[in-house]
This record gives C-alpha cells, sequence and structure tokens, in this order.
DNA sequence: ATATCAAATGTAAACGTTTACACTTTAATA
DNA sequence: TATTAAAGTGTAAACGTTTACATTTGATAT
C-alpha cells in the first residue's frame, strides 16, 4: 500500500505539501496541486485513516450499542442512523450486549480506547445512570428510547405514554372497563411509559386500577402468550388487553384462539409499535405505530450535530410523535 | 485521558514496561507487573486503539457491507456475526449500499484506508468480479450469498437450489402442472439459484416450462403483487405460484385474495425464507426455511479463521442446508 | 538592481503505541 | 569470589499522518 511518502518522492514534493493537497489546503499552487493529484492517482493512494486519527483525534466514527435482540425496532433505527451518517462520511461500529454490565464494559471501552467520535446507546434498562453519567461526562451521545441527561448528550424517545393512553382510551371508548395490560420487559423504559399511559387512560375514565389485570412479559411472543392465559385464567378475567407490544399482543392473541375465546368479541387485544406482522394476523392487530426509520434518521442528524461542534444549539430532548392504528382486534367493523 | 507516559512515570518505570504489562509478556518481573496494573487503575488508563493500530497493522475490526433495505434476512445475519466476533474482541463497521458502485467505493476505502482488517461482504446482485477480484486480492473476505473465489475468501451461500427445486416438487406432488414463478430482483444470486431449483423440478416432471409462467419481481411485497396479477390475467393462469421469497408470496396471496381466488384451493402458492411473518398470514404459507442467524454465525467464525492467520486451512466454499417448511397454502391440510 | 512581502514549500516534532536492541541487575555455577 | 547466563528493564526508532514554524521562491515596488 502506498504511503504518503511514496507520493512524495514519486511528485518530487514533501510529504507536507501532499498532505496539504490531501486536506485541500488552500496554501500549494495549482501546479503542485495536479502534479501531486496525478500521482496520487497512479499510485492509488489513500491516506491511511488510522495515522490521521491518531493525529487528529478524530476518527470519523460513531459506535452504537444495542440490545442484542431480534427486533425490527432495532434493525430499523440502526438503519436509518447508517444512512444518514454515511453521507457525511462517518462510519459506524455496532456492539450488541446481552445486560448491562456489558453494554458499560463496551461503551468505555469503545470511548476510552479512542475507537468512536460520539455514541448511540440503546440501553431501555439502564438502571446505574449515576456511573454512565460519569463517565460520559464532556462525550457527545444520544440515548435512544432512555430518558438520561449528560453534559453532551441528547435523548430520542418514543411517545410512549400518550400513544398508550390513545389505544387504551379506545379500548374503552368501546365500552370495555375490565382491560388487562401486559408488562415488558421488567424495568424497561418504553414499558414503563406505556404503562403510565395506560394507567392514565383508566383514570381519566374513573376505572380503578386492578393488580389483578397485570401480568410480565417481557417483549417475545411467547412471554404474551404466557401472560395472556393467567389473565384469562382469573375468576372474572379482562374483556381486553393491552399488550406492551406487539409481539406479546400476537402471543396473547394466539392464547386467546387456545382458549376459544374470539377475539375482538370475547376479549379485545391491543399492541404496540405496528411490526409487519400486525397487519395479517388473524384478526389484524390494532396498535400504535412508531415511525422506527424515522427515528434512526433523527438519531442519526443529531449525533452529527454534536459532532460538527455546534454544541450549544443541540436539543436535549425529542419526543417522537406517534400514531393510531387501529384495525379489526380491537373490535371496530371493518373500514 | 491517561496516556502510556502517565502511567510510566506515576509507576517510575519506562514505557516499555507498561507496553509489556498491557499485552501481558511474560518478560516483566511480578513485582513491577502488580505496581504498573494499580496506577494503570488508578488513572483509569486504556490503550489507545488508533496509537496500537499504527504500530501493529491491526484495527481488531471487521467490515461488512449490506444491501441497504428493510430486511429480517440482513438483520439476523448482521446479529449473527456480531455475536461471533464481539466474544473475541473485534469490532464491527456496517456499510449499507444503495448499488453496487456505492458498494465498491465503500468497499475500496474501508479496504485501502486501513480500517478494517477483514471483511463480509454481502452483494447479491455483484456483476463486476473481476474488478472485485483484483482489489481484494490477499485480502481476508467472506461473501455471502454471493459465489466467488479470490485469493483469501470463503463464499458463504445458501442451498438455494435444493431448496426451490424441494418446494416445487412438492407442488408438484399436489399435482399441479402450470406452475408459475415469480424473479427476484434482477441480478440477484439467490433468485437466480432459486430459479434453477424450480427449472430443475420442472424438468424432472417432464413438465416443459413456458414463459408464460414467468414474472419479475424485486422482492417486496407490492413487486410480489404485481407479478401474481399479471400470471392471473394469463389466459389459463398456473394453478400454483412460486415466489422467490416470502414477501413476494404474501403478496401473491393478497393477490388472490384480491381476485377472490381461494388459496390453496384456486391456486398455491409458496415461497422461501420463512420470514416470521409467514406464518400468520391466512392461508399460513408453506416455505423454505433458512437459519439467518446461523449464517450470520458461520459467517463470523469463518471470517476469524481468516483473520487468526490459519489461511490455508479455510474453506472456499460453504453451503447452508435449508429445509421445507410445509403449512397451508400449498394445499396441505391441517397437520 | 534592491528591498519588501506574499505565496509556496520544506523541516521536523508530535500523536500514543510496539518492539528490536542494548544495557543492567540478579541468580546460579565454578 | 569471579564468571556467566538469564531475567528484567530502558532507549530509541518506527508506524503514517498533520501542522507550526522556518525557509525559499517569485513578484512588485522602488
Amino acid at each position: 500500500m502506498a504511503t504518503i511518502k511514496d507520493v512524495a518522492k514519486k511528485a518530487g514534493v514533501s510529504i507536507a505539501t501532499v498532505s496539504r493537497v490531501i486536506n485541500n489546503s488552500p496554501k500549494v499552487s495549482e501546479k503542485t496541486r495536479q502534479r501531486v493529484l496525478e500521482v496520487i492517482r497512479e499510485l492509488n493512494f489513500m491516506p491511511n485513516i488510522i495515522a490521521q486519527g491518531l493525529q487528529t483525534k478524530r476518527t470519523n466514527t460513531i459506535g452504537l450499542i444495542f440490545p442484542d435482540a431480534t427486533s425490527y425496532y432495532f434493525a430499523e433505527i440502526i438503519r436509518g442512523i447508517i444512512g444518514v451518517v454515511q453521507k457525511q462520511k462517518y462510519h459506524v461500529v455496532i456492539s450488541s450486549s446481552h445486560d448491562e454490565n456489558d453494554e458499560l464494559r463496551t461503551l468505555i471501552s469503545m470511548l476510552q480506547s479512542g475507537r468512536v467520535d460520539g455514541m448511540v446507546l440503546m440501553m431501555p434498562t439502564i438502571t446505574d445512570s449515576k456511573f454512565l453519567k460519569h463517565t460520559l461526562k464532556n462525550f457527545p451521545v444520544v440515548f435512544v428510547c432512555t430518558n438520561i441527561k449528560t453534559s453532551r448528550s441528547t435523548s430520542v424517545i418514543i411517545d410512549n405514554f400518550n400513544g398508550a393512553k390513545k389505544v387504551t382510551s379506545h379500548l374503552i371508548e368501546h365500552g370495555h372497563r375490565r382491560i388487562g395490560f401486559i408488562h415488558g420487559s421488567p424495568n424497561n423504559f418504553d414499558s414503563r411509559e406505556r404503562y403510565r399511559g395506560y394507567l392514565s387512560a383508566l383514570a381519566n375514565a374513573g376505572i380503578s386500577k386492578s393488580e389483578l389485570y397485570e401480568a410480565r412479559g417481557n417483549f417475545t411472543e411467547q412471554s404474551g402468550f404466557n401472560a395472556a392465559m393467567e389473565l384469562f385464567s382469573q375468576p372474572s378475567p379482562p374483556t381486553a388487553i393491552f399488550a406492551a407490544n406487539d409481539s406479546m399482543a400476537i402471543g396473547a392473541i394466539e392464547a386467546a384462539k387456545r382458549l376459544s375465546l374470539n377475539v375482538p368479541n370475547d376479549v379485545a387485544i391491543v399492541g404496540f409499535d405496528d411490526i409487519s406482522t400486525s397487519r395479517y394476523v388473524e384478526p389484524a392487530l390494532t396498535t400504535v405505530r412508531v415511525p422506527v426509520f424515522e427515528v434512526g434518521e433523527i438519531v442519526g442528524k443529531i449525533i452529527l450535530k454534536h459532532l460538527s461542534g455546534e454544541g450549544g444549539s443541540v436539543e436535549e430532548k425529542i419526543v417522537i410523535p406517534v400514531e393510531l392504528v387501529v384495525r379489526k382486534s380491537c373490535g371496530c367493523k371493518e373500514s
């Protein structure tokens, strides 16, 4: 591989001049610039990015830390981010993590080892935010679906609260009073917020909350199935269920079918996220659409903003609006 | 951020010794090792990975180039790769690309700029393999779903041919003779291979191929819908359709419904991939299961093998077996 | 022709590591 | 005790860039 020295020698100039050409410095005459460019082409030279990084302290790389889970959700967010930052010549390195310790370890190593200029963190179950705030001091970060604030961060979060409130209210409008809730993974930010929205809708309607109608899942279809089974086994089971995500709602529909309960007549079931399968289940799932790809694009833009130095003017928090998608599983007729 | 110099000074040793401690060199006494380790902990020191890379010429990074598409397929492969290589302290940088030029540009820049030690390339529509072979000479690469051979590569490919043959033969066993095929994106390797399998099954059964029963799609649901509409408009339309992937098969089912054709009675429809939605469509889709996550893991292991230097013993080509998944859309009864 | 100044170019240090080689200490052997 | 080998440590160059500063070149004004 050709280095800047080879180019300099062949073009008969110093390496400084070659460097200036590479970096479009105006302080080089047109004539030499052309000569150097020609040699660069001949030798197929590309500046070694590692050496550049050592000097300039910039890697043009953004680190992403995401949960290790099969998920349309994460995949689309990542796609959105990559699309945006790649246009600005940034690269993206992805780490996935199984648990919080894992996450923090990777995070710190990426940070301290100088591998990335900024990071995108998707750690929906983070608990030790104090430690995080300390290690991320003055480092550009965007948090996705986690409401944390550090000295140079912004949080991009879904409007879980209002989405959940809307879809729960919709069930109430259908006349339901005994509405069950299936929680997502413990400590998960989205799940907690959706639960708050659910409670708020109940409160608005003057329905007193009953823990009898709550069950715990972990966002998987199987857990939704189990949770629904549990709810259905109550003495007076709920007539409607709101699951904290679509996968669990689909599991709940399976559970209803298993017990020969008709959805939506015997029990209405709704979810959250609008994953692609939701259109196709029988009955089609009423849910809340999250514009996942767009979230990724926004996240990408924000991290670029942080990195471009205009630190002061970056938003601290962005809330992504969310849309009710009415299909059949709530009891609405064909539209 | 603390550097090796700071550590050396504080521990009262030379930077060489610190370096030796970092790299677990045996040539350092237990006593000094402990002292240095303590200082490292105190100062929260981590070696700068960029500087290390400049010296050692290794970045501990693997580059992935993937098509920019929403796809369970790609997402799972990537997840599989990350899971495996992360365990060996490798990082992963992902680029997505819209078209072939795009791909090649990114590829070359990653390569020449010294950013990655090896690459995973998913370029199912690559045409200019000569150029590719030239620029990848002696560089560790694994191709996914592309049958190319360079001096240090291996190709990991799905057994598209046999999968397609099996599912087509299954339709033939159901008594179908007029079987349509919906192609995927033009030049796509998987699509071409699946087409070959389809033809082979027809030939085996003594059915002469008819271009009347072929239509072109691009792997999206919409394109499947359109292609199926085209097939159905023939004077004597096919009684069965094999779409080159599940998304298009699902589109085809929609098309059948639009024309009030019963699936599978009026027309049987099958796909390929077994995406998660396929279980849920009505009727549930008969298809070919591709163990996508496992493909990712295999790819990860192979690239690690290439990088670990045991170059000679790495397979040139790995074919992933594939499994027929019989559901209802082919005409089979409830199992 | 000379002095002045701007523009162009070159020199060399710096970035934070690794590592070959040289040197010093320690321990073992005669 | 003197000699030698082994183990431990340090010195300095190297990796491929960028960039402050110094130097050279060329043009312009006198």
